[in-house]
DNA sequence: GATGAATGAGCTTTCATTCAT
DNA sequence: AATGAATGAAAGCTCATTCAT
């Protein structure tokens, strides 16, 4: 029913518990992303991960944990590969740029994990805090290089990361394309007192997005039963 | 176990029907608030309600009937008093700005009202539509008036419309204090490159913000039986 | 969004009490032939009924009652227009196929009743009793007059009875056509050992079938509101 | 509350799962042959095979699936065990009188099943036909072997049906002894013309009933608990 | 570790019935 | 007589969770 998601196919060589608990959590992504976090229910999960309803209980605790983890996994993954990324970019609007389109390119080419990040903001918390402490570690590099004269507190940090959620969700609901994650920089970096041209640059400048990277399918596996 | 909120006061002299009714309709705001669309249960509304669950159902036809007449009522009490409150006011600008803090104001100073806005944000996108026609009528007249340059599109309200929405939620969960509002007005006003001087006039000039009108409880009638 | 029923129209003109009791009965027909005894609701009887839900348990004591009046009704009428339709008719045989088919006649020319008849027969023992001793009063005739040599006990009527609603019943589905009465009558015929061909006289006879007489509608009255 | 109907004592020495499923079926029996198909709750099903109401779900869907499966189970049950009986007898009107005789003996020795066949005849429509299949196989070779002159067509058929399940009522009524089986079918054979003298002799025949097979309770086993 | 039957609390909804107006 | 809001029991069904295998 569920071809093998990206967690399963990481876990391919581990030993089955491994195996069972990594297609727990694809399943988790899958119905999460489908029916929101209230509305998932343990059974669908199991079904959709094609084991008992039981196994599941012997590698979380509950609903709330199997999120917790799925949440911090897709997080960690994009915020690594954004890293990567932008290993020695120095500037730091330039860093602030990349790493918001970068990210909102990554959520958007995986919408089941693109809804999960937008439908976690509220479920949990510190997921939400994470991203936001990555997102402005760039933007205090701005304030040290004179760029950003703002100052950045928790009421402008959320400010900006519920902007770049918006922007991430139409995206997702189609009502954006590509270009949202080029709008939504130049909007925060005008709300930032950048000079608008110095906004224009940044935010479209041509750069290269990466390909999200997740463990895929080797090709001649598999075959649906 | 719940004293009597803001529509059943107000229904104090009509018939019982109604009476019941607005019980109904400030116990689920009650619950809304406290628990979410999804988690909220009709039982759990009729018990807050002090009616018998069967009752409900009288009232409304489901959940969703409830939660659209509640979200209705709420966003129609608050726009249509922020309307009044602007009236004669000219200037685009200081209505944007006027309108946006009073509307915190507003929804913050009756939190369980705050946090079904916030809640419904996903659950009722017509009153979310609703809300959006409202704030950005001022934004095109600005435009006419030659204030604002940016052209207003779907992204660019909804960008806005979350940014508040962001404010309001921090000011509910205590993270942000009376300021919020005037801290995100100026905000949107940077973003949309409003010469930062006049950003911050508008934002935090002295205006007199009304109190949100309820019918309140008069102090000394009636105690819970 | 219902026409007059028969009762209603009959009630006319006599005060008020009858006329909503009138309503109420014609409602009940209407709803027992349609979702049958069981799924019949009194809010929907009441309903139909065009009066509050309240002002039935005015009329009847509950759905029982109801049930119980409506069939003993639509028996004695039907019973009562076969016997008058049968006043001078002698001979046994010919009694007993007359009115067979007369029953089945009127009853499929008002399928409501029809099916109330039928789903009455488990329900309402009594009405199946009455419509039973009418039945065989002919064929006690008939053994009076030599016709029969069958001995007419119980579990004969028993089954004669179940025979005609069986046909009933197939009529009424639109399994038979308008000649079940006649084939019916033949079958009960032979099985008594009458002649086949006096069997079949009997049951094919040309009569004249009489329409049910119901209390109908003056032309002129009433409009839809 | 309740000794072991036969599906339990059955699925006795199979798994759990099919012995809670059998449980749920002797009590189904139970309930719709006390109380009929609409009346019957799952609820009252589920506490007469004492499981929680939530493990009826776990075996069926709903009690429509649970009625289906009963009476599919009672219809080939009997059927089998009446086909198996007559093997090798080869006169048309013996078979009949015969099935028919059993079928009211089976039927009637297991009262819960007896109602719930007279029952499922408006509910179950299937199971209907499916009897009426069996039962009309003899008389169709009735014609072929020239002992019966009448067409056999639905209308026929299901006349046939309705006196044997009138008589089968009556039986588990207790208005009819245990020659209700003779009497119909003689009643049946006289309708279709057969000389009475044969009609007689077929339906009053010494024959050799069996009792319906049903795996029985060991005398000294179990007690309830 | 994995299973999946079993559980029972709790949900939504319907409905017969009562009763103040 | 008539109303219709209010009631609360009871229905069908779901689901997180446990536990023997």
């Amino acid at each position: 029913m569920m071809t093998s998601g990206p967690f399963a196919v990481e876990a391919r060589h581990q030993n089955k518990s491994a195996r069972t608990r990594a297609r727990l959590m694809d399943a988790a992504v899958e119905v999460f992303a489908r029916d929101g976090f209230e509305a998932a229910s343990v059974n669908e999960i199991a079904r959709m991960a094609e084991v008992a309803n039981g196994t599941f209980y012997v590698h979380f605790k509950d609903k709330d944990a199997i999120a917790a983890n799925v949440a911090a996994r897709i997080a960690t993954d994009i915020a690594d590969q954004i890293d990567r990324a932008m290993e020695g970019m120095d500037d730091a609007l330039d860093r602030f740029g990349f790493a918001t389109r970068q990210f909102i390119a990554f959520a958007s080419s995986q919408p089941q994990w693109g809804w999960v990040i937008i439908r976690a903001a509220s479920f949990l918390p510190e997921m939400h805090r994470q991203m936001e402490t990555h997102m402005c570690a760039d933007l205090e590099m701005g304030c040290r290089q004179g760029q950003i004269s703002a100052e950045i507190d928790a009421f402008l940090v959320d400010t900006i990361t519920s902007m770049v959620f918006a922007a991430l969700a139409a995206r997702l609901r189609g009502d954006a394309g590509p270009e949202a994650g080029s709008r939504v920089t130049e909007l925060v970096l005008n709300m930032l007192n950048i000079p608008p041209q110095r906004a224009h640059e940044v935010a479209w400048q041509d750069i290269t997005l990466k390909d999200l990277h997740l463990p895929t399918q080797p090709k001649t596996e598999r075959l649906a039963h």
